[in-house]
Formats: structure tokens, C-alpha cells, sequence
DNA sequence: TATCAACACGAAAACGGTTTCGTAGTAAAT
DNA sequence: ATTTACTACGAAACCGTTTTCGTGTTGATA
């Protein structure tokens, strides 16, 4: 990389002092027009601009922000980028992508990382390990040295900042409803482990749907996937109960479960409904095209962009964190046509 | 944000000079065993980790990487950026995200904003917009200014620089072998306009391999996909024609082909097979599952890591730029089985 | 003619570190 | 007693900016 021209070389060059070429550039009126334009000129010339670094160590500022997902490879976290992007870019931010691979201890060391400076704030979802475990003294830790912090999707409630989250209850109560209303009566559903908050909420959803309803929740009815282990397997033996409905959690299981009726011969939506969840490319081109709760990634995103700038631009740090509600709605395509 | 504990403080509280705190911690022979002690014992105390910032600006050395990239909502860039994220988390660096949204303008900005001082070295696959002025000077800027770049999937060859791309000519004539192989005559192509490289080589690959198989090529089997316009309609004309294969290059393309045949009653792969490209969910996951050459984001992502960093820590710059090619294979699915 | 503003600029501190170089103090060697 | 050689530390420069505070010059005013 080419040393850049700085200021100090513009001064000596033109035989004056730092302080007035960078008063100069910024239209100081202490300096002579005269002046002004002689240094204008010259740095316009060699097309000089102010070193990032140094700006930012000097207003103590980086004006970038740090994301950090459980992983990439997944439409909705992919759109929650997209929108951070939107908003911060729109405000004047950048952004810097880290993952933690599901990891705590590498959620750990990219927090470490991210604000020994890196960054003005952070967004994160919380990795599957760390939920698990329940170790979230580093973000309490965070809290304690007021660094402004939003947490999306993959939240805890005992860690006192912004949040924006999806109505996980109420979205797999709609979901769950769409099916009983459109005469299903015997609902599987495929969800996480418990530990997962989003899936746990979702099958709260679900059980709230069915008690309103008046119809008993099954055990067998309800399958909770361990990704250690076979997907596919786990779902296949729901298909061994009576059901006439699958409410899945994400649209992999919905696909997934569309496949292995496929493969018994049911027909979908004939034999069986299905409901799956984030609206994801596989729900809108698969065949049958899947109906699906749409969780609105890229709101989220521009919500959580939002809550954490004026957290940072904000003086008065006082303010109680706010938890945003993303209402999800469904998108009612071939996979429960009644 | 809560002041960060300095080295200053450090020094003046436990009344030595900043250079014996810096030393101390850094395990310098030249400050004695029981300063050091002492020193590190309080920094460790009050966890004191140095600043980015001050590093950065003194070391002259950011360790942060760019990603410039069209758009992340995709599955191919998501599986770039996790393979650029793992080789740069492997070699102590970050990543820094950005999207150009295929604008032209909003690359030249990113690429400024991203080199002045934030990034040591630069990934970029190009917006579409940009290839399509030809309007590359930012580019030839940063080899001017010797910026450490690697170009990758969409690249242009003017571009004096590393980059990695995948066999688009190879994988097109791999795809349409292959159908060509399990019988098929009357083979139509879905690809991009011509001034997107990887849409026009997969083209030259189609051409090659109906060549050596003495097929003519028709005119009335090629579309050339403006996005700005309907997809779905534009695809629909292929099926005016009298055809029994679909060579799609990527995949929504090939997913929308597959709809369209559903719907005009033609079953796959009996009377028409698919091919796509993009190894994603949609391939994996939809019904029938499509026939795909998969593109290997993730070691695509890897290899620009491994050349930029490289680059970055290599003295001797007069290394002639590489041009790494990854080759993609075929992944047989439902939508082809002759 | 002495006083005072206004003007135009420079010196220096600051941001938070690292590193080179200098040096006081001590102990060993001459 | 003088030189030498460590040891252990501090002063200061440096990375590239911004900003506060002086200050010399000029022209106007009393």
C-alpha cells in the first residue's frame, strides 16, 4: 500500500503549519481566503483524505458498528444484515460482521475484540452454546461498562438493553390457528429444544391455539430436534402418529417434512397441511410452494440499526431499554390450501 | 460507554512512566521482575486491554479486511463471506462488510470510505452496474495506489490484481453435458444479459458442449434474463419452444423453470429435466430436488483470504498477480434423472 | 503616538499506545 | 579510584488528526 498523503506533507510542502491546512480544509475562517485555496488546491490535487484511524482515535468515535450472528449461512440473518447495513449506512455508519459459529467461547473473544475500540456498539443474537449454558456474564459485562448493546431474535431477558425481537408466542398461535381453521384437528409440530427460546415460544404458540380450541395437546405430536443427530429421522417418526398438520419452526423442517410425505405418498395440502416459518426462498420456490409465518428479518435489522444508533448518539444514557415487538404474519401459499 | 482504563492511568496511579507500563506488559527484559508484577497484577485487575485504535494507528496496520459485495440476501455471497470470515479469524483478522447493491456509486464510496485508513486490504466481486459502464477507474485507482485487492467471481481481466473465479466456461459445458448425456436435444438456456461475465461464459460452456455434440444452437432457446422485468414471464417464452431441457444459471431461475413446466402439466425429469447452478437451500430442498453445479462459496471465500492476507504481509510486492480457479462439479438431483 | 481589535497563522496538547534512545545508579573489573 | 557494563527506568518522538491558546502584524481609534 502506497504511504497516503497526510496533512504534515501538505504543510511542508506548502510551508505552513498543520493546524492551518486542517483549519484550511475545513473552512476555518481563521485562515485567509487566499490561503484556503492554495491549500485546497494542493490536496485536491493529490486527492488528500483525512486517515480514518486518526479521526476516530482522536473524537473517540468509530462510527462502526459490530454484528455478531450465531452464524451467516441463513436467509433471515442474511436480510437482519441487510437492513443493519441500510440504517447504518443511511446514518453514516459501517459495519463490522463477526460470527460465532453457535460458539460462547467464540462469542467471548469477538466481543473482546469488537470493543477494545473496534466498534461504537454492538448488535447481537445470542449463540445456541451460550443459551444453553446459561453463561452470560459477558454480556453483563457489557452492560456494566455501558456499552450500547441490542440484542435481536436470540435474546435473554435478564440482560438489561435494547431489544427487537419477533412475537414468537403470538406467531405460532397464528400459525397454529391458520391450520385448526382450515379443518385440521390433529397438529404435529417440529420445533428446537426447550433451551432455544424462539422455538420454545413458538410452541407456546402452538399449545395456547390448541387449548383455545379446546383440543389436548399429544406428546407425540411434538418433536424436538437435536441437530447433532439426523433431521430427517426425527421428523420421520412424527409421520408415525395420526396427524392431519405440521406446524415446522424453521422452513428446513417444513421442506424436510414435506419430503418424507412426499415419500409416504401423501399429498400436501390433501392429506396433510404444512406451516413453516421465515420466509426464506426455499417456502416461495419449492413445490408445493410452502405457506410460511413471514418473520420480517430485514425490519428487524433496520430496527435494531435504529435503536442502537440513538443508544450511541445519545447523551443522556438514562433511558430505559426498549424491547421492539416485530409482528409476523403468514403468507398462505400451495403447502395449506384447505 | 464507560472510559476505558488507560495505560496513562496505569502509570500514574502506580507512579512509573507509560513506556515502563507498556514494557511491563508487553514482558520486556528491560523492566524487572518485580515491576512488572505489579504492574501486570493491576492491569489485570482492572482488565485493561490495549486500545485498537491507538495500535492500529501507530502499527500503521488496521487488521481488518473489506468485503465489497453486490447484495448478501444470496446464498453464494453468504458462503463466500463465511469462508473469507474463517481464513481471516484463522490469520487475526476482522472483517468489515459492505454492500454495493450492484450501484456503482455506492461501490466508489465504499471503496473510499473503506481505504482510508479502515482496511489493510480489500474483496470485492464487482456490481453489476459497474461492468456494465465498464466504468472501472476506482478499481485501476487502488492498484495505483497499490491497495491490496482480490477480486473475486465477478471480476473483469483489466484489473491488474489477485483474483479467484469459478470455471464458468468449464461449468457450463460440465452442465450441459450432462444433459446432453442423459439424452436431450433440445436444450434451452436461462442466463443473464451479456454483460455479466459469469452469465456469459456459462453461456460459452452451453455453446461448446452443443458443438462437440454437433447440436445447433437456436436462437429461440436462449433468454437472456433482465431482471429489471418480469423473470417468471420471461422464462415463460422458453416454453413456446419445443424443448427438453433447461440449463438455468443459478438457481431461482432454475426453481421458476420447474414451476412453469408444473403448471403447463410437463413432468420432470420425464418430460423436460432442469439443470441449475448455485448449490443452495432451494436446490437441496425443493420438489422435485434440481440437479445443480455447485459453486464453492465457501472455498471461494477461503482462497481470497488466504491471497489478500498474503498480499497484505508479503514484503516483496513485485509478485505477479494470481488467478485462482475453482473448479465446480455436478450435483445430480431429482430434476435430471434421464 | 500609544492602545486595541481583528486577522492570520503557529505551537502544543490531546487521543492511546510503542519504541528508540538516554541516563542514573550500582556493581564488577582494572 | 577510575572505567566498564549492566540494570531499570523515563523522556520524547511518532502514528495523523483536531483544537485550544498564543502571538506577531496590521490598521484603526483615541
Amino acid at each position: 500500500m502506497k504511504p497516503k498523503i497526510t496533512i504534515k506533507i501538505i504543510a511542508k510542502e506548502l510551508g505552513v503549519s498543520t493546524s492551518t491546512v486542517s483549519k484550511a480544509l475545513r473552512d476555518s475562517h481563521e485562515i485567509s481566503q487566499e490561503t484556503k485555496e492554495r491549500i485546497k488546491a494542493y490536496a485536491n490535487y493529490y486527492n488528500y483524505r483525512p486517515n480514518n484511524l486518526a479521526l476516530q482515535l482522536r473524537s473517540q468515535k468509530t462510527k462502526v458498528i459490530g454484528i455478531i450472528l450465531p452464524k451467516i449461512v441463513h436467509h433471515f440473518f442474511s436480510t437482519v444484515i441487510s437492513g443493519v447495513e441500510k440504517v447504518a449506512n443511511e446514518r453514516g455508519y459501517n459495519i463490522m460482521v463477526c460470527f460465532s459459529n453457535e460458539n460462547q467461547q467464540k462469542e467471548i473473544e469477538t466481543i473482546n475484540v469488537l470493543t477494545n475500540g473496534s466498534v461504537d456498539g454492538l448488535i447481537v443474537s445470542i449463540a445456541t452454546e451460550t443459551l444453553r449454558n446459561k453463561a452470560l456474564d459477558h454480556f453483563y459485562n457489557l452492560i456494566e461498562n455501558e456499552v450500547p448493546l441490542v440484542l435481536f431474535d436470540r435474546v435473554h431477558n435478564s440482560i438489561r438493553c435494547d431489544k427487537v425481537i419477533v412475537d414468537d408466542i403470538g406467531a405460532g398461535y397464528k400459525a397454529t390457528k391458520h391450520l385448526i381453521e382450515i379443518g385440521c384437528k390433529k397438529i404435529g409440530i417440529v420445533t428446537t429444544p426447550e433451551h432455544v427460546t424462539v422455538g420454545l415460544h413458538r410452541y407456546q404458540g402452538y399449545e395456547r391455539a390448541l387449548n383455545e380450541a379446546s383440543i389436548s395437546v399429544a406428546k407425540g405430536f411434538i418433536i424436538n430436534v437435536d441437530e447433532e443427530q439426523s433431521i430427517y429421522d426425527q421428523i420421520k417418526t412424527l409421520f408415525d402418529q395420526d396427524i392431519d398438520a405440521i406446524f415446522a419452526v424453521n422452513e428446513i423442517y417444513a421442506a424436510i417434512a414435506i419430503r418424507i410425505a412426499k415419500e409416504r405418498g401423501l399429498h400436501i395440502p390433501n392429506d396433510i397441511s404444512v406451516i413453516g416459518f421465515t420466509d426464506g426462498l426455499i417456502s416461495e420456490y419449492s413445490s408445493p410452494s410452502i405457506t410460511t409465518v413471514v418473520q420480517h428479518g430485514f425490519t428487524m435489522g433496520e430496527q435494531a440499526a435504529e435503536l442502537l444508533i440513538d443508544r450511541i448518539e445519545d447523551q443522556k444514557n438514562d433511558m430505559v431499554p426498549q424491547t421492539k415487538v416485530i409482528s409476523s404474519n403468514i403468507k398462505i401459499r400451495e403447502s395449506s390450501k384447505s
